[in-house]
DNA sequence: CTAGTGTGAGACAAGAATGTCTCACATGGG
DNA sequence: CCCATGTGAGACATTCTTGTCTCACACTAG
Protein backbone atom coordinates (compact mmCIF):
# COMPACT_ATOMS: atom_id res chain seq x y z
CA UNK A 1 0.00 0.00 0.00
CA UNK A 2 0.97 3.73 -1.00
CA UNK A 3 -0.20 4.93 2.79
CA UNK A 4 1.73 3.24 4.84
CA UNK A 5 5.45 3.00 3.99
CA UNK A 6 4.96 6.98 2.89
CA UNK A 7 4.85 8.67 6.20
CA UNK A 8 7.15 6.80 7.86
CA UNK A 9 10.28 5.89 5.81
CA UNK A 10 10.08 8.94 3.63
CA UNK A 11 10.48 10.66 7.35
CA UNK A 12 13.68 9.48 8.32
CA UNK A 13 15.27 9.59 4.37
CA UNK A 14 13.95 12.92 4.37
CA UNK A 15 15.52 13.81 7.62
CA UNK A 16 18.71 12.50 6.25
CA UNK A 17 19.16 13.85 3.01
CA UNK A 18 18.59 17.51 5.03
CA UNK A 19 20.95 16.22 7.17
CA UNK A 20 23.89 15.26 4.59
CA UNK A 21 22.60 18.77 2.41
CA UNK A 22 23.26 20.85 5.92
CA UNK A 23 26.57 19.54 6.72
CA UNK A 24 27.57 19.82 3.10
CA UNK A 25 26.54 23.37 2.32
CA UNK A 26 27.67 24.52 5.42
CA UNK A 27 31.01 23.99 3.74
CA UNK A 28 30.38 25.21 0.40
CA UNK A 29 27.37 26.81 -0.36
CA UNK A 30 27.10 26.92 -3.77
CA UNK A 31 27.14 23.39 -3.74
CA UNK A 32 25.16 21.72 -6.88
CA UNK A 33 22.16 19.33 -6.83
CA UNK A 34 24.22 16.45 -8.11
CA UNK A 35 26.90 17.08 -4.90
CA UNK A 36 23.70 17.18 -2.73
CA UNK A 37 22.42 14.45 -3.64
CA UNK A 38 25.74 12.36 -4.02
CA UNK A 39 26.72 13.85 -0.51
CA UNK A 40 22.80 11.97 0.66
CA UNK A 41 24.07 8.86 -1.34
CA UNK A 42 20.70 9.09 -3.09
CA UNK A 43 20.48 9.83 -6.89
CA UNK A 44 19.30 13.61 -8.14
CA UNK A 45 16.22 11.93 -9.49
CA UNK A 46 15.61 10.72 -6.17
CA UNK A 47 16.74 14.15 -4.25
CA UNK A 48 14.50 15.92 -6.66
CA UNK A 49 11.37 13.71 -5.91
CA UNK A 50 11.86 14.79 -2.66
CA UNK A 51 12.10 18.56 -2.96
CA UNK A 52 10.97 20.50 -5.66
CA UNK A 53 14.59 22.27 -6.65
CA UNK A 54 16.74 23.98 -5.06
CA UNK A 55 14.71 26.77 -3.30
CA UNK A 56 12.64 23.83 -2.14
CA UNK A 57 15.76 22.20 -0.29
CA UNK A 58 16.74 25.76 0.57
CA UNK A 59 13.35 26.52 2.11
CA UNK A 60 13.48 23.00 3.81
CA UNK A 61 16.72 24.00 5.47
CA UNK A 62 15.27 27.05 6.82
CA UNK A 63 12.52 25.14 8.42
CA UNK A 64 15.05 23.16 9.75
CA UNK A 65 17.41 25.50 10.97
CA UNK A 66 14.29 27.44 12.38
CA UNK A 67 13.39 24.26 13.84
CA UNK A 68 16.76 23.63 15.63
CA UNK A 69 17.02 27.32 16.80
CA UNK A 70 13.81 26.79 18.91
CA UNK A 71 14.40 23.65 20.22
CA UNK A 72 17.21 25.54 21.15
CA UNK A 73 15.76 28.30 22.75
CA UNK A 74 13.35 26.18 24.79
CA UNK A 75 16.09 24.04 25.79
CA UNK A 76 18.43 27.15 27.18
CA UNK A 77 14.81 28.11 29.50
CA UNK A 78 15.29 31.86 28.85
CA UNK A 79 13.14 32.53 31.78
CA UNK A 80 14.71 31.26 34.28
CA UNK A 81 17.35 32.64 36.34
CA UNK A 82 19.45 35.47 35.12
CA UNK A 83 19.84 36.44 32.03
CA UNK A 84 23.04 36.07 31.25
CA UNK A 85 23.08 32.46 32.21
CA UNK A 86 20.03 32.37 29.82
CA UNK A 87 22.25 33.72 27.18
CA UNK A 88 25.18 31.28 28.07
CA UNK A 89 22.52 28.03 27.83
CA UNK A 90 21.19 29.62 24.59
CA UNK A 91 24.91 29.94 23.25
CA UNK A 92 25.96 26.52 24.65
CA UNK A 93 22.72 24.83 22.92
CA UNK A 94 23.00 26.58 19.75
CA UNK A 95 26.08 25.53 18.88
CA UNK A 96 25.10 22.27 17.38
CA UNK A 97 22.84 24.19 14.73
CA UNK A 98 25.96 26.94 14.34
CA UNK A 99 27.01 25.93 10.88
CA UNK A 100 23.63 25.62 9.28
CA UNK A 101 22.80 28.61 10.72
CA UNK A 102 26.00 30.69 9.43
CA UNK A 103 24.81 28.95 5.77
CA UNK A 104 21.26 30.27 6.28
CA UNK A 105 22.43 33.98 7.88
CA UNK A 106 24.39 35.02 4.83
CA UNK A 107 21.88 32.57 2.24
CA UNK A 108 19.16 35.44 3.63
CA UNK A 109 21.49 38.16 2.53
CA UNK A 110 20.59 37.79 -0.94
CA UNK A 111 17.41 36.53 -0.54
CA UNK A 112 16.26 40.15 0.60
CA UNK A 113 13.74 40.99 -1.80
CA UNK A 114 11.34 38.34 -1.24
CA UNK A 115 9.52 38.42 2.02
CA UNK A 116 11.34 36.44 5.20
CA UNK A 117 10.00 32.93 6.46
CA UNK A 118 7.68 34.33 9.75
CA UNK A 119 9.66 31.80 11.85
CA UNK A 120 12.93 34.54 11.96
CA UNK A 121 11.04 36.85 12.93
CA UNK A 122 9.41 34.64 16.22
CA UNK A 123 13.04 33.78 17.29
CA UNK A 124 14.22 37.04 16.84
CA UNK A 125 11.26 38.08 19.01
CA UNK A 126 12.11 35.49 21.51
CA UNK A 127 15.89 36.35 21.44
CA UNK A 128 15.34 40.11 21.65
CA UNK A 129 12.81 39.69 24.87
CA UNK A 130 15.77 37.95 26.45
CA UNK A 131 18.16 41.03 26.29
CA UNK A 132 14.95 42.89 27.28
CA UNK A 133 14.47 41.21 30.15
CA UNK A 134 18.00 41.69 30.78
CA UNK A 135 17.94 45.22 30.70
CA UNK A 136 14.81 45.91 32.58
CA UNK A 137 16.31 43.60 35.59
CA UNK A 138 19.30 46.41 35.40
CA UNK A 139 21.59 43.40 34.33
CA UNK A 140 22.27 44.77 30.81
CA UNK A 141 22.87 47.84 29.61
CA UNK A 142 20.45 49.99 28.00
CA UNK A 143 21.94 51.73 25.43
CA UNK A 144 22.43 49.05 23.43
CA UNK A 145 19.11 47.71 21.60
CA UNK A 146 17.98 44.25 22.21
CA UNK A 147 17.43 44.36 18.18
CA UNK A 148 20.84 44.97 17.78
CA UNK A 149 22.12 42.67 20.86
CA UNK A 150 19.90 39.97 18.75
CA UNK A 151 21.87 40.89 15.52
CA UNK A 152 24.96 40.56 16.63
CA UNK A 153 24.65 37.39 18.29
CA UNK A 154 23.75 36.25 15.13
CA UNK A 155 27.00 38.06 13.37
CA UNK A 156 28.96 36.60 16.45
CA UNK A 157 27.76 32.61 16.10
CA UNK A 158 28.53 32.87 11.88
CA UNK A 159 32.14 34.53 12.81
CA UNK A 160 32.69 32.38 15.47
CA UNK A 161 31.57 29.69 12.93
CA UNK A 162 33.86 30.19 10.06
CA UNK A 163 36.81 30.93 12.71
CA UNK A 164 36.82 27.19 13.79
CA UNK A 165 36.09 26.20 10.33
CA UNK A 166 39.45 28.05 9.46
CA UNK A 167 41.03 26.62 12.42
CA UNK A 168 41.46 30.38 13.28
CA UNK A 169 39.90 29.60 16.70
CA UNK A 170 39.57 25.86 18.38
CA UNK A 171 36.38 24.41 18.38
CA UNK A 172 36.10 23.85 22.11
CA UNK A 173 36.36 27.95 22.82
CA UNK A 174 33.82 28.51 20.55
CA UNK A 175 31.11 28.64 23.23
CA UNK A 176 33.42 30.72 25.72
CA UNK A 177 34.40 32.86 22.91
CA UNK A 178 30.80 34.15 21.65
CA UNK A 179 29.36 33.91 25.29
CA UNK A 180 31.96 36.17 26.95
CA UNK A 181 32.51 38.60 24.17
CA UNK A 182 28.80 39.17 23.80
CA UNK A 183 28.39 39.53 27.58
CA UNK A 184 31.72 41.02 28.93
CA UNK A 185 33.51 42.68 26.17
CA UNK A 186 37.23 42.58 25.36
CA UNK A 187 37.52 45.40 28.09
CA UNK A 188 39.50 43.80 31.29
CA UNK A 189 37.16 44.42 34.42
CA UNK A 190 37.71 44.13 37.83
CA UNK A 191 36.48 40.92 39.41
CA UNK A 192 34.04 41.72 41.83
CA UNK B 1 48.24 58.78 -28.89
CA UNK B 2 46.92 55.71 -27.01
CA UNK B 3 49.60 55.92 -24.61
CA UNK B 4 48.34 59.18 -23.05
CA UNK B 5 44.90 58.88 -22.39
CA UNK B 6 45.44 55.64 -21.12
CA UNK B 7 46.59 56.56 -17.24
CA UNK B 8 44.74 59.24 -16.62
CA UNK B 9 41.23 58.19 -18.32
CA UNK B 10 41.10 54.90 -17.68
CA UNK B 11 42.18 55.21 -14.02
CA UNK B 12 38.81 57.43 -13.08
CA UNK B 13 36.33 54.97 -15.49
CA UNK B 14 37.74 52.33 -13.85
CA UNK B 15 37.38 53.60 -10.27
CA UNK B 16 33.84 55.22 -11.11
CA UNK B 17 32.92 51.25 -12.48
CA UNK B 18 34.21 49.75 -9.25
CA UNK B 19 32.60 52.11 -6.88
CA UNK B 20 29.27 51.36 -8.55
CA UNK B 21 29.58 47.76 -8.86
CA UNK B 22 30.77 48.01 -5.18
CA UNK B 23 27.39 49.93 -4.59
CA UNK B 24 25.62 47.21 -6.76
CA UNK B 25 27.01 44.00 -5.30
CA UNK B 26 26.71 45.31 -1.30
CA UNK B 27 23.17 45.05 -1.75
CA UNK B 28 22.72 42.30 -4.54
CA UNK B 29 25.64 40.07 -4.25
CA UNK B 30 24.22 37.70 -7.09
CA UNK B 31 24.01 40.95 -9.58
CA UNK B 32 24.96 39.58 -13.04
CA UNK B 33 28.24 41.76 -15.14
CA UNK B 34 24.95 43.13 -17.48
CA UNK B 35 23.70 44.53 -13.98
CA UNK B 36 26.63 45.36 -12.80
CA UNK B 37 27.40 47.20 -16.03
CA UNK B 38 24.41 49.04 -16.16
CA UNK B 39 24.51 50.17 -12.64
CA UNK B 40 27.39 51.86 -13.90
CA UNK B 41 26.12 52.94 -16.66
CA UNK B 42 28.29 51.51 -19.39
CA UNK B 43 27.34 48.49 -21.79
CA UNK B 44 28.78 44.97 -20.91
CA UNK B 45 30.96 45.11 -23.70
CA UNK B 46 33.16 48.20 -22.06
CA UNK B 47 32.93 46.28 -18.41
CA UNK B 48 34.13 43.39 -19.83
CA UNK B 49 36.83 45.25 -21.76
CA UNK B 50 38.04 46.48 -18.04
CA UNK B 51 37.76 43.58 -15.98
CA UNK B 52 38.41 40.49 -18.10
CA UNK B 53 35.33 38.42 -16.22
CA UNK B 54 33.55 38.29 -13.28
CA UNK B 55 36.15 37.06 -11.30
CA UNK B 56 38.73 39.85 -12.18
CA UNK B 57 36.06 42.08 -11.31
CA UNK B 58 35.68 40.41 -7.68
CA UNK B 59 39.58 39.93 -7.76
CA UNK B 60 39.83 44.29 -8.16
CA UNK B 61 36.96 44.50 -5.37
CA UNK B 62 38.58 42.75 -3.30
CA UNK B 63 42.05 44.84 -3.92
CA UNK B 64 39.86 47.95 -3.60
CA UNK B 65 38.52 46.62 -0.25
CA UNK B 66 41.91 45.99 0.66
CA UNK B 67 43.61 49.67 0.18
CA UNK B 68 40.41 50.79 1.79
CA UNK B 69 40.96 49.03 4.91
CA UNK B 70 44.18 49.73 5.40
CA UNK B 71 43.73 53.36 4.45
CA UNK B 72 41.53 52.90 7.39
CA UNK B 73 43.77 51.27 9.47
CA UNK B 74 46.10 54.42 8.74
CA UNK B 75 44.06 56.64 9.61
CA UNK B 76 43.21 55.37 12.86
CA UNK B 77 46.91 55.47 13.88
CA UNK B 78 46.54 52.08 15.80
CA UNK B 79 49.81 53.02 17.82
CA UNK B 80 48.62 56.22 19.55
CA UNK B 81 46.83 56.10 22.27
CA UNK B 82 44.83 53.94 24.20
CA UNK B 83 43.90 50.68 22.53
CA UNK B 84 40.11 51.12 23.29
CA UNK B 85 40.79 54.33 21.74
CA UNK B 86 42.44 53.39 18.79
CA UNK B 87 39.58 50.43 18.47
CA UNK B 88 36.67 53.37 17.94
CA UNK B 89 39.01 55.08 16.02
CA UNK B 90 39.23 52.55 13.25
CA UNK B 91 35.20 51.59 13.63
CA UNK B 92 34.74 54.51 12.73
CA UNK B 93 37.62 55.22 9.97
CA UNK B 94 36.73 52.03 8.85
CA UNK B 95 32.57 52.35 8.50
CA UNK B 96 32.47 54.11 4.66
CA UNK B 97 33.89 50.60 3.31
CA UNK B 98 31.96 48.43 5.69
CA UNK B 99 28.93 47.77 3.04
CA UNK B 100 31.44 46.41 0.51
CA UNK B 101 33.73 44.51 3.47
CA UNK B 102 30.33 42.48 4.57
CA UNK B 103 30.32 41.80 0.72
CA UNK B 104 33.67 40.38 0.97
CA UNK B 105 33.61 39.03 3.97
CA UNK B 106 30.78 36.60 2.78
CA UNK B 107 32.20 35.79 -0.60
CA UNK B 108 35.27 34.74 0.54
CA UNK B 109 33.65 32.25 2.71
CA UNK B 110 32.58 30.04 -0.68
CA UNK B 111 36.23 30.67 -1.67
CA UNK B 112 37.27 28.68 0.95
CA UNK B 113 39.58 26.23 -1.40
CA UNK B 114 41.61 28.59 -3.49
CA UNK B 115 44.48 30.70 -1.20
CA UNK B 116 43.03 34.18 -0.03
CA UNK B 117 44.31 37.17 -1.00
CA UNK B 118 47.28 38.23 0.85
CA UNK B 119 46.39 41.44 1.89
CA UNK B 120 43.62 40.01 4.27
CA UNK B 121 46.93 38.54 6.17
CA UNK B 122 48.47 42.07 6.48
CA UNK B 123 45.35 43.45 7.93
CA UNK B 124 44.46 40.94 10.26
CA UNK B 125 47.51 40.73 11.45
CA UNK B 126 47.56 44.78 11.95
CA UNK B 127 44.44 44.70 13.22
CA UNK B 128 45.73 41.50 15.46
CA UNK B 129 48.58 43.35 17.10
CA UNK B 130 46.19 45.92 17.81
CA UNK B 131 44.41 44.04 20.27
CA UNK B 132 47.39 42.32 21.53
CA UNK B 133 48.88 45.88 22.55
CA UNK B 134 45.63 46.14 24.29
CA UNK B 135 46.22 42.77 26.42
CA UNK B 136 49.91 43.75 27.06
CA UNK B 137 48.92 47.24 28.22
CA UNK B 138 46.58 45.23 30.62
CA UNK B 139 43.48 47.39 28.99
CA UNK B 140 42.05 44.26 27.33
CA UNK B 141 41.26 40.76 28.66
CA UNK B 142 43.69 38.28 28.06
CA UNK B 143 41.15 35.04 27.83
CA UNK B 144 39.97 36.42 24.19
CA UNK B 145 42.72 35.68 21.38
CA UNK B 146 43.63 38.50 19.43
CA UNK B 147 43.11 35.94 16.53
CA UNK B 148 39.31 35.96 17.75
CA UNK B 149 39.05 39.50 18.48
CA UNK B 150 39.56 40.50 15.08
CA UNK B 151 37.34 37.92 13.32
CA UNK B 152 34.66 39.00 15.98
CA UNK B 153 35.10 42.49 15.08
CA UNK B 154 35.08 41.59 11.09
CA UNK B 155 31.62 39.67 11.96
CA UNK B 156 30.40 42.37 14.34
CA UNK B 157 30.88 45.31 11.06
CA UNK B 158 29.25 42.86 8.89
CA UNK B 159 26.07 42.38 11.78
CA UNK B 160 25.81 46.22 11.65
CA UNK B 161 26.10 47.32 7.73
CA UNK B 162 23.05 43.90 7.05
CA UNK B 163 21.55 45.83 10.26
CA UNK B 164 21.68 48.86 9.48
CA UNK B 165 20.63 47.93 5.72
CA UNK B 166 17.37 45.89 7.14
CA UNK B 167 16.60 49.14 9.16
CA UNK B 168 17.13 47.26 12.27
CA UNK B 169 19.61 49.70 13.24
CA UNK B 170 19.63 53.36 12.68
CA UNK B 171 22.54 54.57 10.47
CA UNK B 172 23.78 57.07 13.19
CA UNK B 173 24.49 53.89 15.41
CA UNK B 174 26.42 52.41 13.17
CA UNK B 175 29.45 53.17 15.15
CA UNK B 176 28.29 53.21 18.61
CA UNK B 177 26.73 49.67 18.42
CA UNK B 178 29.86 47.73 17.47
CA UNK B 179 32.36 49.75 19.63
CA UNK B 180 30.57 49.89 22.75
CA UNK B 181 29.51 45.63 22.66
CA UNK B 182 33.07 45.15 21.08
CA UNK B 183 34.73 46.97 23.67
CA UNK B 184 32.11 46.91 26.32
CA UNK B 185 29.94 44.11 26.11
CA UNK B 186 26.59 43.81 27.08
CA UNK B 187 27.12 43.30 30.38
CA UNK B 188 26.40 46.80 32.53
CA UNK B 189 29.33 47.87 35.18
CA UNK B 190 29.72 50.31 37.32
CA UNK B 191 30.51 53.49 35.86
CA UNK B 192 34.70 54.73 37.43
C1' DC C 1 37.76 66.56 -43.96
C1' DT C 2 39.73 62.22 -42.40
C1' DA C 3 41.66 58.66 -39.81
C1' DG C 4 42.00 56.58 -35.37
C1' DT C 5 39.99 55.39 -30.98
C1' DG C 6 36.68 54.08 -27.69
C1' DT C 7 31.96 52.82 -26.94
C1' DG C 8 27.19 50.74 -27.34
C1' DA C 9 24.37 47.33 -29.20
C1' DG C 10 23.67 43.01 -30.41
C1' DA C 11 24.59 38.34 -32.26
C1' DC C 12 26.78 34.08 -31.23
C1' DA C 13 28.64 29.84 -29.16
C1' DA C 14 30.02 27.46 -24.94
C1' DG C 15 29.22 25.94 -20.48
C1' DA C 16 26.77 24.96 -16.33
C1' DA C 17 22.78 23.97 -13.64
C1' DT C 18 18.20 22.96 -13.52
C1' DG C 19 13.80 20.56 -14.28
C1' DT C 20 11.57 16.73 -16.65
C1' DC C 21 11.19 12.44 -18.63
C1' DT C 22 11.87 7.47 -19.66
C1' DC C 23 13.54 2.99 -18.71
C1' DA C 24 15.58 -0.81 -16.25
C1' DC C 25 16.22 -2.87 -11.75
C1' DA C 26 15.49 -4.26 -7.06
C1' DT C 27 12.61 -5.24 -3.26
C1' DG C 28 8.65 -6.43 -0.67
C1' DG C 29 3.86 -7.73 -0.07
C1' DG C 30 -0.14 -10.24 -1.78
C1' DC D 1 5.13 -16.34 -8.47
C1' DC D 2 3.66 -11.67 -9.79
C1' DC D 3 2.89 -7.02 -9.39
C1' DA D 4 3.50 -2.49 -7.48
C1' DT D 5 6.40 0.90 -5.65
C1' DG D 6 10.55 3.37 -5.15
C1' DT D 7 15.04 4.07 -6.91
C1' DG D 8 19.26 4.87 -9.98
C1' DA D 9 20.99 6.05 -14.27
C1' DG D 10 20.88 8.69 -17.96
C1' DA D 11 19.05 11.37 -21.89
C1' DC D 12 16.94 15.65 -23.08
C1' DA D 13 15.36 20.41 -23.54
C1' DT D 14 15.56 24.80 -21.20
C1' DT D 15 17.40 28.59 -19.05
C1' DC D 16 20.92 31.62 -17.46
C1' DT D 17 25.37 33.52 -17.51
C1' DT D 18 29.47 34.18 -19.47
C1' DG D 19 33.02 35.23 -22.86
C1' DT D 20 33.92 36.57 -27.65
C1' DC D 21 33.12 38.76 -31.75
C1' DT D 22 31.44 42.09 -35.20
C1' DC D 23 29.60 46.33 -36.73
C1' DA D 24 27.98 51.00 -36.58
C1' DC D 25 28.39 55.44 -34.36
C1' DA D 26 30.42 59.44 -31.91
C1' DC D 27 34.26 62.10 -30.90
C1' DT D 28 38.74 64.10 -31.43
C1' DA D 29 43.23 65.20 -33.08
C1' DG D 30 45.77 66.22 -37.10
Amino acid sequence: MSHMGYGCLMAVDREHVLRSAAALLTRKSTATMDEVAKAAGISRATLHRQFAGRDALVRALEALGIAECEAALDAARLDEGSASDAVRRLVREIEPAAGLLSFLYTENQLFEGEEQNAGWARLDARVSALFRRGQDSGEFRIDLTPAWLTEALYGLIAAGAWSVHDGKVAANDFQNMIVELLLGGATRREES
